[in-house]
DNA sequence: ACGGAAATGTTGGATATCCAACACATCGGG
DNA sequence: CCCGATGTGTTGGATATCCAACATTTCCGT
């Protein structure tokens, strides 16, 4: 209900900004991409850079979160359980995620890159579980939460160790019996 | 020497309803676009559509002048000569513009593009002969050129219209003697 | 032929973006 | 070491763009 549209001016700039960064990262290494380059790219203003952006980290920070987003808009989780499929979608969709990264180049990144996708895992399974639980207090539903996404991408982590190619969904089915049997009724 | 740059946010601006409009092209008939469906898409206000164009014509106008443009410069005809071979040259991306024009839906508005491959070759024409005859006066070049772009193009309508599978380099060939006769010291 | 819906143009005040200039940090070569 | 060159951030005033509202025209169904 809090309505309050935000300008479309920013909103045509962010996807301006976002989509140059997201092709130079395809052309040249993070840490070789200035700012100049981004705002010379999307045809903006280099001050204007810094009124959507603290630094070209936050670009970083805000640009993966947006292209996490839409690997995971795609699967619709809004009103879902937390299930073995749904376990399944989300871990592929992570493991898509770090797949298509890898060809870009953002050596040195990984941690940044492990915390948005832990963020947004978060707030995915705490949406599931507050509705499949809603007698349960938020401090408890919040902590499962954390941990979900903690365990979900440590479990892509292992996957991308280990490379000895079976595919994301087998190896994640490994797993679920002891996720459920943690979380299931 | 007269700077004056233009204003950035203009030429973004300008770029993102010409893209825009083209990618409708590709969609719909050149009727059925209308400026709410252009400037949704380019992500600018109705009113910034009137501030660049006067209206959708003058928008089609500038658009086809501008690929028209895209077509020719990569011929750099600068400074070249007005010879067989830039005749030939221009005539191949004359047809090569309508081929492609004909892939969209610009029905009725031949008469249109006719005026803008003419006001474009004419001032191409001009420029070579003005550099290939300096002692000439304006006039006389400024009809020739004229006269050269009416001809060019009425011979891209007739190769359009035999259809006989020849190439434009091949069509055009047998009346460049026609013409360098005429023009010839 | 009528009436409502949708498209076209236009306007004045609000706001995002531009520019030029600045201070500062970083870096590689002589 | 120092210097010029390059990148980062920040600022105040200028300007392109947005918005909401309006009048007018075009279109389409009944």
């Amino acid at each position: 209900m809090t309505e309050a549209k935000t300008d479309p001016r920013i909103l045509r700039t962010r996807k301006l900004i976002m989509d140059s960064f997201i092709d130079l990262s395809s052309k040249k290494e993070f840490k070789d991409i200035t700012i100049k380059d981004i705002t010379t790219e999307a045809m903006i203003n280099r001050a204007t850079f810094y009124y959507h952006f603290m630094d070209i980290y936050d670009l970083l920070d805000k640009a993966l979160t947006e292209v996490l987003l839409v690997n995971l808009n795609g699967k619709e989780y809004e009103n879902s359980e937390l299930n073995e499929e749904t376990l399944i979608s989300l871990f592929t969709a992570i493991t898509d995620f770090q797949t298509s990264l890898s060809t870009r180049c953002h050596r040195g990144y990984e941690d940044t890159i492990a915390r948005i996708i832990r963020d947004q895992l978060e707030v995915i399974f705490f949406r599931m579980l507050e509705l499949q639980h809603p007698e349960e207090v938020e401090e408890g539903l919040k902590l499962s939460a954390t941990m979900l996404s903690w365990g979900l991408y440590g479990a892509s982590m292992e996957w991308r160790r280990s490379s000895d190619s079976v595919s994301p969904e087998e190896f994640i089915k490994t797993a679920i019996p002891y996720i459920q049997n943690g979380i299931g009724n």
